[in-house]
DNA sequence: AAAACATTTGGTTATTTTACCAAAAAAGAA
DNA sequence: TTCTTTTTTGGTAAAATAACCAAATGTTTT
């Protein structure tokens, strides 16, 4: 691993680790129909506030997601959104550890 | 968020996780091109034997390679290639971050 | 201007992650 | 069998993460 290779490896983890959380990847996925303000994530994630607040700060850090202040509220939403295609590959490796299990018996 | 969501997402989140580190994103990158042993990763990453080790088991428990020991050396494989899709979505982030960046000039 | 609302920031604590070293295990070579 | 070689495991310390509460900020509404 050369120096620039190691760069742009931390640089890839460090957005793959914005959305190595539950709670950020679901509300990646929320956005992927449509902005969304912060209260909304609020009312359906059942953690503080604050929490939401700095979950949602990591994904923008990340540029994964983008903000803007309307009126009281801060909207939400997403900037690239390829990042929802994770899922289905995601899904094809729990899938095959299912699979492993059942096989097991 | 239902209870069956959250447990879904946790999943993912965990294999997500898995991923978002820089040194275990470059090995799966080694592997698209077909098997290496842990040594042949140890001398280019500079790292510790032990912690080359635990790296590649924490994405085997991720269920996202597979290990095979053959004589004294234990080869991994990826065992969802999809994996590596990931990589042209994050550079997109990264690609739009340093077109930002320079907007700002 | 004061009160109410939506969000962020700062501080604290508990948990998780990472890296290293040393030692154990497993296999092959001498 | 004893000596290497390759990999994993256990232990430990340092750093990063995540959640909560309380306080601060910025915006409307009264």
């Amino acid at each position: 691993m050369t120096p620039k290779e190691k760069k742009q490896y931390e640089a890839r983890a460090k957005i793959l680790k914005a959305l190595a959380h539950p709670t950020r990847l679901w509300i990646a996925r929320q956005l992927s129909d449509g902005e969304h303000c912060v209260c909304e994530f609020v009312d359906a994630v059942d953690v503080d506030f604050s929490t939401v607040s700095k979950h949602l700060t990591v994904l923008k850090e990340a540029g994964i997601v983008e903000s803007e202040k309307r009126g009281k509220q801060v909207y939400y939403r997403l900037k690239i959104p390829c990042v929802l295609k994770f899922m289905e590959c995601i899904d094809a490796v729990i899938q095959a550890q299912i699979l492993e299990q059942s096989d097991l018996l």
